[in-house]
DNA sequence: ACTGACCATTCTAATTTTGCGAATGGATGA
DNA sequence: TCATCCATTCGCAAAATTAGAATGGTCAGT
């Protein structure tokens, strides 16, 4: 027995308006075609039209058949809304949550937040985009997102921010790097090392860009690259230095790979990291959770990392 | 086998919401209560929640139980309108339509105008009341009748006469009457034979007591009554004279038992007959098959009656 | 023209689902 | 305590559904 509430001729009915064909409709849903077959016929007695026309290649939809399969995919979602409206009314914390994170938060965060929230909420799904902060916005904005996680956004009206953090600016070394025993750091002389950089495309560039331009006149050593996995590796080898902040590379932090090094120009503004949602509705229950988990797994994980460094 | 699409389950559950209780419910689907039973715990299984609270008296419906109800009912009056518009796409004349007539109309046109509809359009149903012209009128405006046949309305905004024909003015006798052999005759002449009318209920008396008030004035020798049928028996006997229409005695006209003799009179103004409607609404295509084949009826009674006086 | 592949449809048998009726136990009111 | 109503379970029969085999039609490729 099929656990539905839409009669399977109906079921049937759509399929094969789907597909074209009873034997392919049969094929998809595993199920005889001659089941179909006889499901449907007996749906166009019922209602007494017919529901397909029989062509050589299949069966194509009646207007009437048309009308009936509306009314089906209908019942369906009904029956699916019905469904989920019972089990929020049940108190089960149950839902879909689509998030956008970062490509450094990858490594970081995301695996101890998933596997936290597949422990204690098994019945959410999520569905987690990698992308920039731009397109975080845009995906909040668009409604293709419900919940982003992202560095250095800006205020815009329809983004509502739920939390930030400051993340101080500095350079991340490989533990043996001369700069490492330091305390903090003037960008100049950073800058007399070899360095890692991200490309434009990353947030972390255009902080950089807009405050520091300087870095980037010819004749810096710099690498730069779109890859993070490429300056932490760059930064592993011990002969560069990173500007990335202390999430980006929070599980070398932790494990003593890396070292973080402030620096402590007037003009180093910190970057932020935040939750943020789309303003312009309220945020689901369940939406409410998942953004409650993914910032205290954010926050301890700036914690652990400066209880480290201290 | 019950031929719904919407699933047993979902109509037993609705019907003991209204219930009650499921034996109540059983009595009234006449199925078993255990049956009824059964599917409501397997809606409840496939739903994981239940949709009623088992009370000492009965069972009410819980908060999902009103949600699943509710949506059982969407999809009752979707497949009930699906299957409408399939008819209405398949050019199929169905429908309901109600019927305001004349008790005089019920031996007249009515039978034969019903067994025309039934064999020409076996999918239009037909629900017919038998009223007096004020409560036909009341009920196109009040839309409780779709189309009325009724004599001597008058002139209304919110009702539309689709057709209507004037009825000359007159006696009926028996056959072999005194009067049966004019060809016309005057009110006075009339009035010295015994009289048979229909009482103040019926439009007919009132037409006649505003035109000839003095008809009514003791010593007649007038008999009155509501019945028409009582009104066509005297007259039947040959010692009373009716003032009716041909439309009222038109199969005793046809049949030779009565004979219609018009009244000459300068005041004796004809009655009409009409089939009317609601004049705020357009008709509906059924509708108008209805009011044609209707009017046709009541067209060729009274051109039978006439051909068969000449 | 023939062949292979796809199709819808029918039929028989097996399986599943549904409904009936009897029985049970609980709650309530007299 | 008893009668009456209720929900529920169970065994059985009837009905419905599905699977699988078989049939015949259509079409594209050869």
């Amino acid at each position: 027995m099929v656990s539905s509430l839409v009669p399977a001729a109906l079921r049937y009915a759509d399929q094969v308006a789907r597909s074209g064909s009873i034997q392919r409709a049969a094929k998809e849903l595993n199920v005889a075609a001659s089941a179909i077959n006889r499901q449907i016929l007996q749906l166009e007695g019922i209602l007494g039209v017919p529901l397909f026309e029989r062509v050589a290649k299949g069966m194509r939809l009646t207007p009437a058949g048309d009308a009936v399969v509306t009314m089906a995919r209908r019942w369906h979602a009904d029956e699916r809304r019905a469904a989920a409206d019972l089990q929020q009314l049940q108190g089960i914390h149950q839902g879909h949550v689509r998030l956008v994170a970062m490509d450094s938060h990858v490594n970081g965060f995301l695996p101890t937040f998933v596997l936290q929230m597949a422990r204690e909420h098994p019945r959410i799904s999520l569905e987690i985009e990698i992308g920039s902060t731009d397109a975080a916005a845009a995906a909040l904005a668009g409604g293709t997102a419900d919940i982003a996680a992202v560095f250095n956004l800006s205020p815009r009206r329809d983004l509502h921010v739920l939390w930030n953090a400051e993340l101080p600016f500095g350079c991340v070394t490989a533990a043996g790097h001369p700069v490492a025993a330091r305390k903090s750091i003037s960008l100049q002389e950073a800058v007399g090392y070899p360095i890692a950089l991200q490309s434009r495309a990353l947030m972390i560039r255009r902080y950089l860009e807009t405050r520091h331009g300087w870095l980037f006149t010819e004749g810096q050593k710099v690498v730069e690259t779109n890859s993070l996995q490429l300056v932490k590796a760059l930064a592993r080898s011990g002969h560069y230095i990173a500007f990335t902040s202390e999430l980006d590379a929070a599980p070398e932090l932790l494990d003593g790979t890396f070292t973080f090094v402030p620096v402590r120009d007037k003009g180093a503004e910190p970057q932020t990291v935040c939750v943020a949602i789309d303003g312009r509705k309220p945020l689901t229950r369940i939406g409410r959770i998942v953004a409650e988990v993914l910032t205290r797994n954010i926050a301890d994980c700036l914690d652990e990392v400066r209880r480290k460094r201290a």
